[in-house]
RNA sequence: GUCCCGUUCGUCUAGCCCGGCCUAGGACAUCACCCUUUCACGGUGGCGACAGGGGUUCGAAUCCCCUACGGGACGCCA
């Protein structure tokens, strides 16, 4: 075993890429740098009625977003391509004539309709549906008597019949399967087009694959392709069948429960680190006690043995933790960057990611904690974009509950005027925003420079806490009303950061409009 | 139906291979409290599991058997 190990990823474009598709990836993806080897892709392209181009597109986009590079395949060339199936029947073809010549293969003159309808008749006999060989028992003038009627017969595997077939399954372990759970699969189509486990078995000797992770579903296709590597007379790699991926009901999961392609996750403002690190979750854990991890930190860990013999339930409260986690720890200007095509979308003015940036990025820290995914911030912004603000039930609340309430909020934009804040969105804010790091915190006590041309938001809370003395109101009674004129809302982040932010003209406004 | 695989807190899991360190650890969720101008974040604490039954053993979550339940496969799909 001196060889490079060598992993693959085969999807078939038969549709997006899904959480479980993305699992078995992100796997091969991982054993393949942990051992040192090479990682490729394969598209396995045979079913040409449902092959489509979007499919395969949206694959190679999600692949590449989790960053699961691939060394070979699609767009990077390689040694061993071409790495579409469809473009190596040729391989297909001469290999299969091979199996034939060696009594391992044999044409097969049945029509689809006739095995269907043999299954049907199996079935109804409660019967094990299985091909019944007709065409495997013929006599050597039938067979070349049937070729001249139809000379383009399929192709199916002369399986060993009743032998039991031992292997070492690196998830699974020791299994043993008789073969006559098995029947003589079809390799190649009439047309030439070849059938799953014999392109799989074909590429994955002429591609040098060491190892293959993938679906439990492939588990008894394992049993096959080992007897036909065992025909070719080619060495089988090592396989690794792991368990599904389940829905919350413990059922295989669908689409009914959450979002199954990857690239939903990414339209709904999940980081990709954090759809990588969860995925990795599903059946694989870093360790006892640490749930979040980088990709080399986990591959520095990652061993084939130590994937999950129990299939997993997929549970999105905990992957929207896990975002939230990802973005807190994010420096903003990441936030920034990664944030900006879902606050377009979330209907926030574009330009303003390039002229009040400064600004904007003040804004993301004030937010940053308080989101789980990005698409939740245009919702919690978009208020400092607005030309005046409507309030909701609970935030109208609160400017009724104290009676003097909108008094005070008169008083208080009136009071404002004198103090110089910073112009509102969207004005030019300059030094303001450059100079001014948010969030306040008091933990973190404030160093802005002196001789800014406004008041910092730690200067607005000295200002409003004396204000709201004068007033002889408590500080906390005072502050709610304040954050209801302003904000519309009743939850939100600083009021001082909040102020700061919305700036004097809109602050003055909001105030104003809502004292009546 | 037949064959294969699995089963630790509600969920993801550590521990299991190499029995004792397990009064079973962590995380999400949940509840309480603290922090606090709201909402979050953060902190502290609580609730909460070895599917059931038999063995083996001085001792079993860990080894063996049975049962139950769950999943997968049985395509000219992959």
């Amino acid at each position: 075993m001196s060889q490079t190990p060598r992993l693959r990823f085969a999807p078939s474009p038969t549709g997006p890429l899904h959480i479980g598709g993305a699992r078995t990836a992100l796997y091969n993806w991982a054993a393949a740098r942990a051992l040192g080897g090479k990682f490729l892709l394969r598209i396995e392209d045979t079913d040409v009625a449902r092959s489509t181009k979007a499919s395969l597109d949206n694959i190679l986009e999600a692949l590449s977003w989790l960053g699961l590079h691939w060394d070979e395949g699609p767009g990077r060339g390689g040694e061993h391509g071409p790495y579409f199936q469809s473009e190596r029947l040729a391989l297909y073809a001469r290999h299969g004539e091979e199996l034939v010549r060696r009594g391992a293969a044999y044409p097969c003159f049945c029509t689809p309709e006739e095995v269907d309808a043999m299954r049907a008749a199996q079935e109804a006999r409660g019967a094990r549906t299985m091909y019944d060989r007709r065409c495997r028992n013929l006599s050597e003038a039938e067979r070349q008597a049937r070729l001249a009627r139809t000379p383009r017969p399929s192709l199916r595997f002369a399986l060993p019949l009743d032998r039991v077939v031992r292997v070492h399954d690196l998830c699974k372990g020791e299994v043993e399967v008789n073969t006559a759970e098995l029947d003589d699969w079809v390799m190649l189509r009439p047309d030439g087009m070849p059938l799953y486990n014999f392109a799989c078995v074909v590429d994955d000797h002429a591609m040098r694959i060491t190892h293959v992770v993938r679906g439990e579903e492939h588990f008894l296709n394992g049993i096959k392709q080992i007897l036909c590597f065992e025909a070719m007379g080619w060495p089988a790699p090592a396989y690794a069948h792991i368990p599904l991926i389940l829905g919350k009901d413990g059922r295989k999961l669908s689409k009914r429960e959450a979002a199954v392609a990857v690239l939903e996750y990414r339209d709904r403002g999940f980081p990709a680190d954090a759809v990588f690190n969860y995925i990795a979750l599903l059946g694989w854990s870093y360790s006892g006690d640490q749930d979040v991890f980088s990709r080399d930190e986990m591959v520095a860990r990652f061993r084939i043995a130590d994937i999950g013999k129990a299939g997993s339930k997929f549970d999105e409260e905990k992957f929207l933790w896990m975002s939230g986690d990802y973005i807190r720890r994010m420096s903003l200007e990441r936030v920034l960057e990664e944030a900006a095509p879902h606050l377009v979308r979330g209907g926030i003015p574009g330009g303003a990611l390039h002229s009040h940036r400064d600004w904007l990025r003040n804004v993301l820290a004030c937010l940053q904690e308080r989101v789980r995914v990005y698409s939740e911030l245009p919702d919690k912004m978009r208020f400092l974009f607005q030309d005046g603000i409507a309030l909701d039930e609970a935030a109208r609340r609160n400017l009724d509950k104290e009676p003097g309430a909108r008094a005070w909020l008169r008083a208080y934009a009136e009071h404002l005027r004198q103090v110089a804040l910073p112009p509102s969105y969207p004005g030019p804010r300059g030094a303001c925003d450059t100079a001014v790091r948010l969030p306040v915190s008091k933990y973190e006590p404030h160093a802005a420079p002196t001789g800014l041309p406004c008041a910092t938001p730690v200067d607005l809370e000295h200002d409003a806490r004396a204000f709201a003395e004068r007033l002889g109101v408590k500080f906390g009674a005072f502050v709610h009303p304040v954050r209801a004129a302003l904000t519309g809302t009743t939850a939100g982040f600083g009021l001082f950061d909040t102020l700061f932010l919305l700036g004097r003209e809109q602050a003055l406004a909001r105030l104003l409009a809502a004292a009546g």
